[in-house]
DNA sequence: TATTGTTATACTCTATAACTATA
DNA sequence: TATAGTTATAGAGTATAACAATA
């Protein structure tokens, strides 16, 4: 009664699929890891750095680095005794701190961002462009979240 | 003289794709660390959990948690407390460790695989069997190493 | 009352260097 | 001599709890 023999099959892409996602996460994590310590930045700071594309405050930078927001602190002053951001007072709400790039810190994150995304510019050239439109709609298909 | 007008459009799924893997690289590591937590886990102890599908010696998994060796002693001092892992003496070698994981380790091992493995197999669920294979397909010719 | 940011505390991670015991 | 693991040390990350300033 097995009308779907693909089923099996379908099962093992999802696995083998899986696996090949794993061993991208496991890279990207290594060269986030070695960018890092090429600035000679500590994997946490080198994440603030990432998530600093606009001025955050203390609290929600705490909560993209999935931290209490103490941390924050100690971490934002030593980014500033290296003259990686800036605190700068709220104008809305003076219980407030904007935390934001200085130019070193946006140079920083300039690189990081080019040393971890430079296997993914390597892989994308191994594709054609019908085959990396191909690649963008099944992924957006698969990780597309239901809003309606 | 623009023969190939579909070159920019190339350049911009290559962008768009890089994005959408950014962001499952920062699901991905959220999910990890959240389902560490749970655990009582520190990132660090749940990643070397996740590198003992087999036993180790000390060296190896410090080479595969990119941190130096001298960690390693302390993590797996606090794990075996935790009953989670144990020292082996190696055979072969009287100076190497073999760590590997107890009945207990290998729950809590499982148990981070399956919460971080989750949103991976409900994205499997919204494409067919067919785009399962294509998009493996893709992936793989896009990470292919070049071991001739 | 609730929220923002800080401080205090205790524990863990991390790199470096020096040490031992093996090879 | 080189390698595996440990120890010592110093600096940094992390969670929790308590606090002052502000909303």
């Amino acid at each position: 009664m097995s009308v779907m023999p693909s089923a099996n099959e379908s099962a093992d892409d999802a696995s083998e699929i899986w696996a090949v996602l794993r061993a991208l996460f496991r890279d990207h994590r290594l060269r986030f890891l070695t960018a890092a310590g090429e600035l000679n930045l500590h994997p946490a700071q080198a994440g603030a750095l990432l998530q600093l594309h606009e001025p955050l405050p203390m609290h929600e930078l705490a909560a993209k680095l999935a931290c209490d927001k103490s941390n924050v602190t100690g971490l934002v002053d030593r980014l500033t005794a290296r003259g990686l951001v800036t605190r700068e007072p709220s104008a809305s709400d003076r219980r407030v701190r904007q935390v934001m790039l200085t130019p070193g810190g946006q140079r920083a994150r300039a690189r990081l961002l080019a040393e971890v995304g430079a296997p993914a510019r390597s892989a994308m050239r191994r594709l054609s462009a019908e085959e990396q439109r191909q690649l963008l709609a099944l992924l957006r298909k698969a990780t597309e979240t239901e809003s309606h």
